[in-house]
DNA sequence: GATGGCCTAATTAGGACTTCCGGTGT
DNA sequence: CACACCGGAAGTCCTAATTAGGCCAT
């Protein structure tokens, strides 16, 4: 089939408000992407830029690893928007896929054509994605997906905002310091000790400090957020390590949770750390 | 005028903290 | 004594759900 340049003029609300799912490997270049979706929609998306989530430009030559996430490895699931007023092509979502789907990827690598028979409200959450210094009131805002037991999605990241939980839709503490904990540039703040859960705010007034920006509470503390933190005693969260100072411990099944477990989390930190520190 | 459908604003309910504080343990 | 930690109590902030009121068509 022939492919021609596309223009805002010649498409339908329902391509423009359509979300496509993609999966490439997570170092490839968006070049690749682009191509997936030109192949897709049988067009030439001259001229369209890769934005992320509306907030974020990203330079088509370099991946995702370079640009937005400090995950290094395996397939994801991009779930993405084209923007043609805008020339853009925005990405909503990473997702870790499913077997199914990686199995299935691996078996259409021969003729690239992509798979996209997802639904566009999978569920997913965001704990791993990098940018300049600490999301704070930034465009992703907080509202985030993490109790979805029942989700066959393993998540990546999230950056969407039209996520809800059940309770109020905000980003709760838990999910705060999960991120921060995956973040590669919070270590100096917080860190995995060991594989097991545990972590140890290693600057607890600059952690609450952070929390306090997110939650746009100035006056936030290591005294609040310790009391946010006990809170979590009753259910099961989070617990104190008894005997650490500022030692806390996940002990809830995060692999349920968010798709991976804590010795996964600690291991992909650390290897991160060790990409970026070479 | 009565009724029903639709839309929007106001109110209510509930979760997750936030703030404060008195107390305990090391 | 200083500091981390604990947990009660009241208040705040946010969203979802519910209710009330206005408008319009039949």
């Amino acid at each position: 089939m022939k492919e021609e340049d596309v223009s805002s003029a010649e498409l339908t609300d329902d391509e423009e408000n359509e979300v496509l799912i993609f999966h490439i490997m997570i170092t490839e270049p968006l070049t690749k992407l682009k191509r997936l979706v030109e192949q897709h929609m049988g067009k030439k998306l001259k001229g369209f830029e890769f934005w992320l989530q509306d907030s974020q430009q990203l330079d088509q030559n370099n991946s995702l690893t370079d640009q937005c996430l400090s995950c290094d490895t395996g397939l994801v699931q991009i779930n993405l928007q084209i923007q043609y007023q805008q020339k853009r092509i925005n990405i909503l979502d990473v997702l870790k896929p499913t077997e199914e789907e990686i199995v299935r990827y691996y078996k259409n690598q021969t003729n690239e054509i992509p798979n996209e028979n997802g639904s566009p409200d999978n569920k997913s959450v965001r704990f791993a994605l990098k940018s300049e210094g600490p999301r704070v009131n930034d465009e992703f805002e907080d509202r985030e997906e993490i109790n979805s037991s029942k989700r066959n999605q393993k998540p990546i990241m999230h950056i969407g905002s039209d996520n809800r939980n059940g309770n109020n839709g905000q980003i709760q503490l838990w999910q705060f310091l999960l991120e921060i904990l995956t973040d590669r540039e919070y270590t100096n703040v917080i860190e995995w000790c060991g594989e097991s859960g545990e972590f140890k705010l290693n600057d607890p007034e600059l952690c609450a400090s952070l929390w306090g920006q997110r939650k746009n509470k100035p006056a936030m503390n290591y005294e609040k957020l310790s009391r946010a933190l006990r809170y979590y005693y009753d259910g099961d969260m989070i617990s104190k390590v008894q005997g650490k100072r500022f030692v806390y411990k996940f002990v809830c099944n995060l692999k349920e949770l968010i798709g991976y477990d804590a010795a996964e989390l600690s291991r992909l930190v650390k290897e991160a750390s060790a990409t970026k520190s070479l």
